[in-house]
RNA sequence: UGGGGAGUCGCCAAGUUGGCUAAGGCACCGGAUUUUGAUUCCGGCAUUCGAGGGUUCAAAUCCUUCCUCCCCAGCCA
């Protein structure tokens, strides 16, 4: 649900000054407090819609119940925060739970290193599962039973083909398929062989269970699917237990009703697995294994984002060809990567609610996520002064070997949010791409004879500017106008349009500073552009951007050296930095920029 | 070419039991405020719903033909 913060007249950045967990907290309450007066403002969305009219209709009586069932092989990446959001939103909105499930059939390609991780996530998103902690793996002796009764209903049968017969029998797209030589095998006979299947008395591949339904199916999921198969693999939870293993197809269903999952919600390319879904679980409630009604899959389109795979086989290829430094990598688009990279939950919650769910395959702008990092990020980050690119500012009339406190706000909309205080001398740091010798037009930063103010100090006026042999400046020459400092009588009648951050040189901090951008130049990584030859076939990796990642020395305001992991700020006129959850250490914060700031005028660093 | 989906403003997306001038957000463009060229604020932004036919007093919504895109032939999920 979003609620804004205008509603309940507590403005934005009135509680900023907190930190941000108990932010949270409050908003949450303040989210509370408002759903019982308001109606839920959340965009409708054709799940909704049918959560609306199940209520209404009185199906399941009221509960809403959806789960988020990972595979625990991989990390998590921004498309499972679409999914984990709706799922999770969908229960908060309606007051029902989701399950967190490891959907963990497939023990070669799964570990607990995985599980671990994906938890991290889901719970650093911010959603709860409660109690609902499940693991299909624990399943494994009901679905044995389901498989056995499936057999004694004549729904199942062992084939001993080949993968390779089996593959030549099924048809093809449009051709209908073969049923297999095993496919009349008597009840008696499938029932000793999946038994024996378990007790391990046959190689891998050996045989397989399969639903008897129609090989001549136009849809390919319905020509005698595969249930089960030998798999002689030790499985992360479940040991040496198990040799074979329940696929997905047969697995997932069983899994939802077992749960009382209401509203299986998935991607679309399960469309086509919907009528087995509702075919397994219809025969598994007429031998009484589930109560009806029995859980409806729904199926939403995945996200796809601009400059970004969110492929698995695709971003596990940039983590092993080294084109990133790890799952982790701030660049990489996985929520381990997002949380190093300084995005925020609420920001995901944000953007989730804001594309929507919906069937038609769409791209979003990888600047809508952006743009909602930015939304809560200016809403909570306390304001900093960080020089990125450095130039020398002399201010001549300013006595050497002195210095004052200037009071700045760390928020500049929120008064509660405080001051502190920044040390003014002689000898200043500014922005290069600040002072230009001969200003373009419209240039209102300084320039020989151009005043400007140095925020939070004193207006200063350009005198004039040092340069080496090559005719670089070294440094930029101006006068204070003492009777100008920020927060005296006389500041305000110094009308100026440049305001420029600095910090001074005897004071500054010195620090390593990530400045990232986007992973890929090209929108549609691997997609053909506009240049290339018709035939052409083009590599993602090629689209890599080679300067993804700038590492710099900054120099940064003084306060900055106390900044604790994971703490964000916002650099004033740059953008949102975290301080490195890994790579900090105390005293000596490194930085990622998790975000630049809209720029009407130059370009970001 | 079989089956399953989808096509509404630059990007998303409501609306699809036919009925007031086609929601909303993002982006963009103006203008105001601003000690961040940020934020905030105010205003603008689809005679038109993939295309063509048809039904109707009335169609994005119904019928029809066509076009485009996505998914399915793992003992992966």
């Amino acid at each position: 649900m979003v609620v804004r913060f205008s509603h309940v007249g507590v403005s934005p950045v009135g509680m900023a000054h907190l930190a941000q967990q108990s932010i949270m907290a409050r908003f949450n309450a303040l989210s509370a407090m408002i759903s019982t007066s308001t109606p839920a403002p959340a965009a409708s969305n054709f799940i909704r819609n049918v959560v609306e009219d199940d209520n209404r209709s009185g199906k399941w009586g009221g509960r809403v119940e959806t789960r988020f069932p990972p595979e625990p092989n991989g990390y998590l990446h921004y498309g499972h925060a679409k999914s984990i959001c709706l799922n999770f939103g969908l229960a908060e909105a309606y007051g029902g739970v989701c399950h967190l499930r490891f959907d963990d059939t497939n023990p070669e390609k799964e570990a607990q290193e995985y599980v671990d991780s994906i938890i991290d996530a889901v719970r650093w998103l911010g959603f709860s599962w409660q109690k609902h902690l499940y693991f299909a793996s624990d399943y494994f002796d009901i679905m044995y039973a389901c498989a056995e009764s499936l057999i004694k209903a004549g729904k199942a049968y062992v084939d001993s083909q080949s993968a390779d017969e089996m593959r030549q029998r099924r048809g093809t797209l449009t051709e209908p398929g073969i049923d297999s030589p095993y496919r009349t095998r008597p009840a008696e006979e499938n029932l000793e062989l999946f038994r024996r299947m378990r007790a391990g008395e046959f190689p891998d591949g050996a045989h397989v269970l399969r639903a008897k339904i129609d090989m001549t199916s136009p849809n390919i999921n319905l020509r005698d699917p595969a249930i089960y198969r030998i798999r002689h693999v030790s499985h992360h939870r479940s040991g040496d237990k198990w040799c074979i293993y329940p696929m997905y197809t047969f697995a997932h269903p069983i899994e939802d009703a077992i749960e009382n999952v209401t509203h299986s919600i998935c991607t679309l390319e399960f469309e086509d697995q919907r009528p087995f879904y509702n075919w397994l679980l219809d025969a598994l409630a007429d031998a009484g294994h589930f109560p009806r009604p029995l859980p409806q899959q729904y199926e939403f389109a995945r996200l796809n984002l601009t400059y970004s795979v969110l492929s698995k086989r695709k971003l596990i290829q940039l983590v092993e060809e080294k084109h990133v430094d790890g799952w982790d990598d701030p660049r990489m688009p996985t929520l381990s990567g997002a949380r190093r990279r300084g995005f925020t939950p609420e920001g995901f919650r944000r953007f989730a609610e804001r594309i929507g769910v919906a069937k038609s395959d769409s791209w979003i702008d990888m600047s809508a996520l952006e743009e909602c990092m930015r939304e809560h990020l200016n809403e909570t980050s306390h304001r900093r002064i960080a020089v990125l690119n450095p130039l020398k500012l002399i201010l001549t009339n300013y006595p050497e070997g002195a210095s004052e406190p200037c009071k700045a706000p760390n928020h500049p909309l929120d008064s509660e949010a405080g001051m502190r205080e920044i040390p003014f001398s002689r000898e200043l740091w500014i922005e290069r791409d600040d002072f230009m010798e001969t200003p373009s037009k419209g240039f209102h930063r300084l320039a020989p004879g151009k005043m400007a103010r140095l925020k939070y100090g004193y207006v200063v006026q350009c005198t004039g500017c040092e340069k080496d042999a090559d005719g670089n400046v070294t440094a930029v020459l101006a006068e204070y106008l003492p009777d100008s400092k920020s927060g005296t009588p006389g500041a305000d009648n110094y009308k100026v349009k440049g305001n420029l951050h600095w910090v001074s040189a005897a004071h500054a901090f010195v620090a390593e500073v990530r400045l990232y951008d986007r992973l890929f130049i090209n929108p549609w990584p691997g997609r053909r552009q506009e240049g290339d030859a018709p035939e052409t076939e083009r590599d993602f990796r090629s689209d890599i951007n080679p300067n993804s990642v700038r590492v710099i020395r900054a120099l940064l305001e003084p306060s900055l050296r106390a900044a604790k992991p994971e703490e964000r700020y916002q650099f004033e006129r740059h953008g949102y930095f975290v301080a490195d959850r890994y790579d900090s250490t105390e005293g000596a914060p490194v930085f990622n920029r998790t975000v630049p700031l809209k720029d009407s005028w130059g370009k970001p660093l």
